[in-house]
DNA sequence: TTGTACGCGTTATCAA
DNA sequence: TTGATAACGCGTACAA
């Protein structure tokens, strides 16, 4: 019934549940049962079962099962674009947190790019749609869309993460960027700040949209114009967040009327900004502070350390999850599409009052 | 045939193969022929089958035809514990590189983690066992193995990437770590510096050996005793990089007598060690050069910007895949097992002779 | 509590 | 060139 080649006895591998039956002497559905369902067995066929399967080095075959069940143990996280556009820094914790959480239920965990290409959209749909999956979490960016299957018609459960997609009725687990930017602008325009310099992401990006939000909401509530912040960047489609950076440093120093702090959307703007920055010799914070979003270590051992909105990526991770594995399981929380988990501001010393 | 409920004709999720046949007035075996050998139907029914695929929204089911063909098409990439020591910066650029490169092929990949718990392990190996993967990349990590079963013993091909076991007959994919810290620590010796700070990671990683043997190697050649180098940090198993940078630089204001060069073996623990040194009036530079290893984008924009020996990542991936769907495809390149990449060694103005 | 028999959706073999 | 049919390995009615 082994069809590997059993080459002096060399080969174990590949051991059938009809071996494990023909070995204890059972039926090949009583193996079945007493895998699956150890209670529905008599106790001692049942050891006899698992001795054999143990001598023989069974490991059920997923794809047999999967396809008898109808259903795959595979859940793929959708990646964005080719750099990690603004999250790039985070996706070894996302992944690390949503895999754990995965085989905890059972699950692996399958990747997934999402280009900016029809192959790839293609690609992911194919997933969808030829049974490989049986959920995604999708990471900051739209579904896939194309020749007709979407993603959201494939009858997928379907989590979003960092994104919200709640209105299009998906489930969404995002942070409070808005709320987060609001208050960490209140909170500079607290110090004396009165001039600001806005790093954008991408236009069309979510965060960005999000966090440019948050900027006026604090300026309007301290019953400041609008015009005392100078949008920089976003003119740039999915690029290195570093160079980003480097493009709005260039910027800054042709302003006459210098800003006193700097709001960026992401970590890797605001490092590659600082450190340009510094080369024209102006000081951090003394002459500009700067605090920045996603919560990298590294922003600590940055000089000077870097203030950082954290983003509490294995919580959101964990979150994602447990969502996910609610809607395969049909236990869907009533009503709630919207999940906020709360992110963190961590002030360091690049954050001061402007020079008097 | 569409077992799915066909509400309002909305759910066009679903169509199977014998839903191509009919609507195509085709047997079954005709679709699945015209599908997978284009060219042997005839040009006219081949049109109509894709067309009827196309207007059905058909795609086939995976899990049926790995069953079938008694092959998946999914490769699992292993990683490396907990808090991916030591190849935090990098992930996201390997996965990238080795997704794309798979999907060419046709493959998907499969994230695996290999924790050092036996959970994880019997977890890899029931993937490896259970038929879910056809082949295996592992990141800079042993085999799993675990009562009986063994990753090597599972059949399945595997390269091991950054990590050279090619003793154990694993095609390995990795960089000349050796030779470069060797001419890097050859080039500080050749600027003056004689006493060597060197920032291990924890002690039986294979790259932290590498390395090390590289500083030795250069001492020696250059007739110096291998007492000029004191050995920091490897005491500790699996933590965050930045960390151990932080003890480090506690560990070096100890030393009476200072050592003028740093060759830390990662770039996390070269930044931390760096902040940390630099708050008690070490100048870099002046008073101590510092060179790492891993690329890490980030060095660029430091301060000063950190030297450091960069990966070849990406193609170190493209590399693996290949290696990888040649043992698949049984087109194994005779005899070579071990793939050296080289690595590229960018010097900033963290390195200069030592102060006289 | 256990065994028999069928089917999941596809590919491969063989005949027509 | 096409069609009927038998697997692939497992789960699950149903019968015993």
């Amino acid at each position: 019934m082994n069809k590997n080649k059993d080459v002096a006895g060399e080969e174990q591998s590949g051991a059938l549940m009809a071996d494990v039956a023909r070995l204890a002497g059972v039926a090949i559905s009583t193996v079945s049962r007493a895998l699956a369902n150890p209670g529905r067995v008599n106790e001692k066929t049942r050891a006899k079962i698992n001795a054999a399967a143990r001598q023989l080095g069974y490991t059920p075959n997923a794809m047999a099962r999967g396809l008898r069940v109808g259903k795959s143990n595979i859940v793929m996280i959708i990646l964005p674009g080719s750099l990690y556009y603004g999250v790039s820094q985070i996706i070894p914790q996302v992944l690390q947190s949503i895999n754990k959480s995965l085989i905890q239920g059972g699950y692996n965990l399958m990747i997934a790019n999402l280009d900016r290409d029809e192959i790839s959209e293609r690609h992911i749909l194919d997933l969808a749609f030829g049974g490989s999956v049986r959920g995604a979490i999708i990471l900051s960016s739209k579904l896939p869309e194309v020749d007709g299957r979407s993603l959201a018609g494939s009858g997928l459960p379907i989590v979003s993460m960092l994104l919200d997609m709640s209105d299009a009725g998906l489930q969404s687990v995002v942070t409070n960027d808005r709320e987060a930017v609001r208050d960490v602008t209140a909170e500079l325009i607290r110090l004396g700040h009165r001039r600001f310099f806005y790093l954008a992401g991408p236009e069309d990006n979510y965060h960005d949209v999000e966090r440019y939000a948050g900027v006026l909401e604090a300026l309007g509530a301290a019953g400041l114009s609008e015009e005392l912040v100078h949008r920089s960047g976003g003119q740039l489609d999915y690029q290195h967040g570093f160079d980003i950076g480097v493009q709005a440093a260039d910027d800054f120093v042709q302003l006459t009327e210098k800003p006193t702090a700097v709001i960026a959307t992401s970590d890797d703007m605001a490092i590659s900004f600082v450190s340009r920055i510094q080369r024209t010799g102006l000081s951090i914070p003394d002459d500009l502070s700067v605090v920045s979003f996603d919560g990298s270590p590294v922003c600590e051992f940055s000089s000077p350390p870097l203030s950082t909105i954290e983003q509490p990526v294995e919580e959101m991770g964990r979150a994602a999850v447990d969502l996910l594995l609610d809607a395969i399981d049909q236990r869907q929380k009533a009503g709630k599409v919207r999940t906020v988990i709360r992110s963190k501001l961590i002030l360091r010393e690049s954050v001061a009052p402007p020079r008097s």
